[in-house]
DNA sequence: CCATATGTTACTCG
DNA sequence: ACGAGTAACATATG
């Protein structure tokens, strides 16, 4: 599910959790996709953990570094050692005083990477939209080049960190842009609106703790398996057929990249 | 049964 | 080299 705002409740939520500073005294694999490297891990204890993008980064001690992506269904929760490990759980980390990590992941996209130098993961991708070292004017200068439509650009972690599906087409209403605009032709003045859309509804959904669509066991739960509340405020993904809550125009969905895409065919207009 | 799903990567073709 | 388009990964839900 995650996009950036999920990472980072995720994040924080295992900042706060008691598995920092605790020995990891035992690792349970049960999915082949996952590196079995990751046992290098026993015996050593977790010295803080942070957000890279979509990324979980742990560092351990010994300078080892676990970076975590939980792709679509991934999630971490917290256990107690003595729990069984329940259907779908990839991973358990047993950690000394009774205190257990789980992975769970239904569709077993997730992935794990254990190395000595997260560079080679981390390096590859673009600037964090919330870092304020990101100026208006280099945000302008990413999309100014590429003529590709401006959400699949969004969507390119290599470009700009962190957006997905969800808030690629909130932040495109929000800034009143058509998702097929071709990057090259968006003005400064349109650019400079798309990076405050864009951190507006990124905060938006860090502050409700996350977006959690449908019902089911595969969706956006944190460590203590409680579920976000930005989706009870979002104003156009996967409300094809509403009304805009600006201009009562009925939204629409086209198919881009391979995504769903809604907008407002009103507010979104591909030429202004 | 069919379509769809929060993400990314590898491959093709031009 | 770059971009566009597509399939693939594996499982659940409506």
């Amino acid at each position: 599910m995650p996009e950036l705002p999920e990472v980072e409740a995720v994040v924080r939520a295992l900042k706060m959790s008691p598995i920092l500073g605790k020995t990891l005294s035992s690792i349970q694999i049960s999915c082949p996709k996952i590196p079995s490297e990751i046992k290098t891990l026993t015996s050593q204890s977790i010295q803080h953990i942070e957000r890279r993008g979509k990324y979980i980064h742990f560092h351990f001690t010994q300078k080892i570094h676990l970076l975590v992506h939980l792709r679509m269904t991934g999630k971490f929760l917290l256990k107690k050692s003595t729990e069984a490990p329940a259907k779908h759980e990839r991973v358990l980390f047993y950690f000394s005083e009774g205190v257990c990590l789980a992975f769970h992941d239904a569709r077993r996209f997730g992935t794990f990477a254990v190395t000595l130098d997260p560079s080679q993961f981390l390096s590859k991708l673009g600037p964090e939209p919330l870092e304020s070292s990101l100026s208006p004017e280099r945000f302008f200068q990413i999309f100014s080049s590429r003529k590709k439509a401006i959400k699949a650009a969004l969507l390119d972690q290599t470009l700009l960190v962190g957006v997905g599906n969800i808030y690629a087409d909130e932040a495109l209403w929000e800034a009143k842009l058509h998702p097929e605009r071709p990057c090259c032709e968006l003005s400064k003045q349109e650019s400079f609106a798309l990076l405050k859309a864009l951190r507006t509804v990124l905060d938006k959904g860090i502050a409700q703790g996350g977006t959690s669509l449908g019902t089911g066991a595969p969706n956006f739960q944190n460590l203590n398996g409680q579920s976000g509340k930005n989706q009870q405020t979002l104003n156009v993904y996967g409300k094809q057929g509403a009304s805009c809550l600006r201009c009562g125009t009925l939204l629409k969905r086209i198919t881009l990249v391979q995504r769903g895409t809604c907008f407002c065919p009103f507010c979104q207009k591909k030429d202004s």
